[in-house]
DNA sequence: CTGTTAGCGCCTTCAA
DNA sequence: TTGAAGGCGCTAACAG
């Protein structure tokens, strides 16, 4: 900095001013310091800077996989969103970690960012106040916790809705093939079991799924196990597309034509739904990984109130995985 | 800090000596400045700390896009290997950016990074240069240079592997779909080619490639236009798997069985490629970030050289895309 | 509008 | 083995 401002003619307040535009510098300065600065290829640590004014300019993204397709896009979504803010993205995967009690204490999160993002963690109470700890704002993507900022989708809408399409085209026999990792299962599977089900009661029809483990394999297994059933399901709903990728697989290998003989549906509208013409819900996580972003920047610059929620909508994407039951009048007969 | 060391009943360098691990301080004197720092869940800024010894414990990836599944996976290695050494890690999506004269300017990497990473990012060596002005390693994935850090695949000997084993089988109208974006066409994208036009070359057959944008819409426009030629191929290897991916729905419409009267083969062994049982080539991603990650931490630690280079082996994945063609005798005759 | 000064929190000499 | 002092690069509050 020194350089700059004797190359300038300046003080280093001056090239400081300037650097970071604040006002109050006149605009010929201003340019000579740029050029200055510019030639030197010069650029303010942060590191120092943030001593001061104890703003790190980071923002720190937590998510249990980096793997998995949503996560990848969500992340591009955020990062859009602080690169807009001129934030940078620190990113922690923290998979295996998780189970650790106390892995919150692993992160170096402390006074080295301006605000911590969880993508789909689903977070106890304990959990988030463990976040709170850390002293800056929270913000929670996949998750809606009371009074917490918050962005997410309606999972039991949305199921609900991927259902009573299924149910409008004709079919009674719907079975929903979910998963749990252990005993444990996510928030956003219980609500989308919940959506299911609650569809089918109000419909007069007794709820019929299956859990499985999470993934292709989990599918796979259990569309196995519908399939083998005395009077097998005429439509079947999958928690996400990776189960119903797995289920079409096992159909596949069965010779089950879809939608012929069997109706198929996902949620998510993961690329790979696309290349099986799997009708299904999506639910952009693209948008909401910036609509996150942008929550966190104007929780930061103070314009967006905290413990602001958002939901962001789905919506049902129409493919050739589903249709009508053989044989029965449904409302494409 | 000064707590800490008020409540262990010490000095502060005391504290900054057990903090980091230096060595020259009692155990027990160790163990109770340790749980101090416990109690008051302190840890140290790492900004502060930086703006002493000049490291920041951070460091810079440089990725095109973040939503494509290669990246995800990539990162997921990075993330591990540069935990191991207790290092964070900043990502950089520089997508649209990256048009721009200068992008390398417009990411505040200088002096707030230890090291820098690109994946994919198929730097020229004037880019390469300018990374270089920021002052730290620089390590490239998926990308060899010479006298650079790098860890890659080779992706012409993968490519013909590929189109060997296309061509054992029996075919002799094997045709490629690769990619382009506008008159750009990547490094990989070259070598691929390349790898498949030797092979056929020293078969005495002539290659026959189609190039269209990258993704599935391409793969499917490409297929499109070889499945109207007067004398379609009987096998077709794509660039990448999102191509075959797209190459396959063209397929499926158009009641062209696979492998029956058609052999597809992907390369990258994408998600998605199990789910359509797709003979690919495996490129293991994760572990190429791994080893990326691991090299980057020893350079850091001057326990690797730099230029160090790695070539990560690639695998042919056997599926039920490929098969002999109809009415000849291949190997499975 | 511009320059001067006093730290931000930590590490690294050096002295005890 | 421990403590005291200086300074890393920068910003904020003030003085000019």
């Amino acid at each position: 900095m020194r350089d700059v401002a004797d190359r300038a003619g300046v003080s280093l307040s001056t090239v400081s001013r300037v650097l970071r535009g604040a006002p109050g510098v006149a605009p010929q300065v201003r340019r000579r310091v740029q050029r200055a600065a510019d030639e030197l290829s010069y650029v303010v640590s942060r590191n120092a800077s943030g001593l001061v004014t104890g703003r790190t300019g980071r923002v720190a993204v937590i998510v249990p996989f980096l793997q998995e397709w949503y996560f990848g896009v969500a992340l591009a979504g955020i990062s859009d969103a602080l690169r807009e803010a001129d934030l940078d993205m620190l990113v922690y995967q923290v998979g295996e970690i998780r189970a650790r009690e106390g892995w919150t204490r692993a992160l170096p999160l402390r006074r080295n960012t301006d605000a911590v993002i969880t993508v789909s963690m689903d977070l106890s109470e304990e959990e988030c106040r463990r976040l709170d700890d850390v002293g800056v704002p929270l913000v929670l993507v996949g998750q809606c916790e009371r009074e917490r900022t918050s962005v997410y989708i309606d999972n039991r809408a949305g199921a609900a809705g991927a259902t009573r399409h299924l149910l409008n085209l004709g079919h009674t026999r719907v079975a929903y093939i979910g998963s749990r990792n252990g005993s444990w299962s996510s928030g956003s599977s219980r609500h989308r079991l919940e959506g299911y089900e609650s569809t089918m009661a109000r419909a007069g029809l007794s709820p019929w799924s299956v859990i499985r483990a999470p993934g292709i394999e989990g599918g796979e297994l259990a569309m196995g196990e519908l399939l083998s059933d005395h009077d097998p399901p005429t439509a079947v709903l999958a928690e996400f597309d990776t189960i119903a990728l797995g289920a079409h697989r096992t159909l596949r290998r069965s010779g089950v034509r879809v939608p012929t003989s069997l109706s198929l549906m996902g949620f998510d509208n993961h690329e790979a739904a696309a290349v099986l013409d799997l009708t299904t819900v999506d639910q952009a996580p693209y948008d909401t990984g910036l609509t996150a972003g942008r929550l966190t920047v104007g929780v930061l610059n103070g314009t967006t109130e905290r413990g602001t929620q958002v939901e962001m909508p789905t919506q049902i994407i129409l493919r050739h995985s589903t249709a009508a039951p053989r044989g029965t009048r449904g409302l494409s007969s």
